[in-house]
DNA sequence: TCTGGGGTCCTAGGGCGA
DNA sequence: TCTGTCGCCCTAGGACCC
């Protein structure tokens, strides 16, 4: 049996541990920027307020229901999402982290009784000891767990926060509750194909044939319906994966038009991505650029332009990346347009032990003592040490006018408590 | 005025060598 | 030497996840 654990609006959840008294208020948590929605308490999904909502066009709404906002502070979730993992790691030694706020338990040899007091365990350890509120979902397969905790979380009350797929009775009952859009791994295009198709819940699909699927989907969708049928298909993951691919990429608060303004951009976007490269101990070959225009204004054409460059050799330096990705800028860069996003994306990652040496270059790995004491300065004395070529000044910094502290992460951030006299 | 960021996997289609 | 077929590899783009 597959249990997911899911943390209950994780974010918005996270803000409400150090801050109990917005315990009944509607929270809402920003992306980068404070563009959009990401995270949300029940009660400002209950005001009507979407996932992805721009700021800006519910900012009435957000006046008129006193909704509290909150710029997003990932050094803070992603130390609560470890204290909640580390828990949770602890119930089972097959155990699978699926994102910042959900994992997969494999549960195996435990009789169904005991998965139901091994759970509301869960529910109860996790919220006493960091606050955070969590769903559990139980099934044969991961995809019923998910579903398994879509009810769990639905109907909270009554359920406790715990529900078990454990015979066929229930699985119909689920699937034909499930809405075809709400199935883990149906977006919005398969969606709107399904329903032409007469598809509407996930007790359709699993009556739909596999060949109608693979001819109009892909092998992923059969995947998933043979899992949703009771035959586990998608396995669990519990090996932590080096990554393929490290990017950086971000949307400007102003239109640059200025080459010079985006060479400071692609230089720090480079030099973040290297330093996650090095951390993962990798060094890549090849390095994709792209810089493109505001896709919202309807007045002018929307233009994106990228260029992949490949190295000649596999490095972790900030300094040759740096040199790369701004000769790629470069290539791609127009005058007159005026650019909105820019990013770079570090391709065919290899493990840095695999760096391929030059025959007629031998000052390429020169770097490799440099970038490590960069580095551990770095780690030291917060991000002081850049390449010139960066924004030294951090004048381009996130517009974040909603953030709390670093309550868990930095001892000047920490809460305080106050005696009450 | 203001609309995120970071990933993964799969498929189609073309090039190319056996 | 020419031609057809097959399979592999690569890339761009689409779809999905959180």
């Amino acid at each position: 049996m597959f249990a997911l654990i899911d943390c209950n609006n994780f974010y918005a959840s996270c803000e409400r541990v150090f801050q109990p008294q917005l315990e009944k208020d509607p929270i809402v948590i920003l992306s980068n920027n404070d563009g959009c929605v990401i995270s949300r308490s029940n009660e400002a999904k209950k005001i009507g307020i979407p996932m992805g909502a721009p700021a800006f066009k519910y900012k009435n709404i957000f006046k008129k229901y006193n909704v509290k906002i909150f710029s997003s502070n990932f050094p803070l979730y992603g130390d609560m999402s470890d204290r909640v993992m580390k828990i949770l790691d602890t119930y089972s030694p097959d155990f699978e982290i699926y994102s910042i706020d959900e994992a997969f338990i494999k549960f195996n040899g435990f009789k169904h009784f005991a998965l139901k007091e091994k759970s509301l365990d869960m529910v109860k350890k996790v919220r006493e000891w960091t606050g955070i509120p969590i769903s559990v979902g139980v099934a044969p397969t991961k995809g019923l767990a998910k579903i398994a905790n879509k009810i769990a979380k639905k109907y909270s009350i009554k359920t406790k926060g715990v529900y078990i797929i454990d015979n066929e009775e229930k699985r119909i009952k689920a699937l034909k509750w499930t809405a075809i859009k709400d199935v883990w791994g149906i977006g919005r295009k398969h969606t709107e194909k399904l329903k032409k198709f007469g598809v509407f819940t996930a007790y359709d699909f699993v009556n739909i044939s596999d060949f109608w699927i693979k001819k109009n989907m892909s092998i992923l969708e059969l995947r998933l319906k043979k899992d949703l049928e009771g035959l586990s298909c998608i396995k669990l993951d519990e090996t932590i994966p080096s990554k393929k691919s490290i990017s950086t990429t971000r949307s400007f608060k102003n239109i640059l038009f200025s080459l010079n303004d985006l060479e400071e951009r692609i230089s720090s976007y480079t030099g973040n991505c290297a330093e996650k490269l090095r951390s993962q101990k990798s060094c890549c070959n090849s390095l994709l650029i792209f810089i493109a225009s505001d896709p919202f204004k309807l007045k002018s054409k929307y233009c994106k332009n990228s260029t992949i460059i490949n190295l000649p050799f596999t490095t972790d330096s900030s300094i040759i990346l740096n040199k790369f990705a701004l000769k790629a800028l470069h290539e791609i860069y127009q005058k007159d347009i005026g650019y909105k996003k820019a990013g770079i994306i570090l391709l065919n990652l290899k493990p840095n032990r695999s760096k391929q040496l030059n025959l007629f270059n031998n000052k390429i790995n020169r770097d490799e003592n440099l970038m490590d004491a960069i580095d551990k300065m770095n780690m030291k004395f917060n991000n002081k040490i850049k390449l010139a070529t960066q924004d030294l000044n951090e004048t381009w910094k996130m517009k974040q006018e909603n953030l709390s502290k670093r309550y868990t992460t930095k001892l000047d951030e920490i809460i305080t408590v106050q005696n009450k006299k």
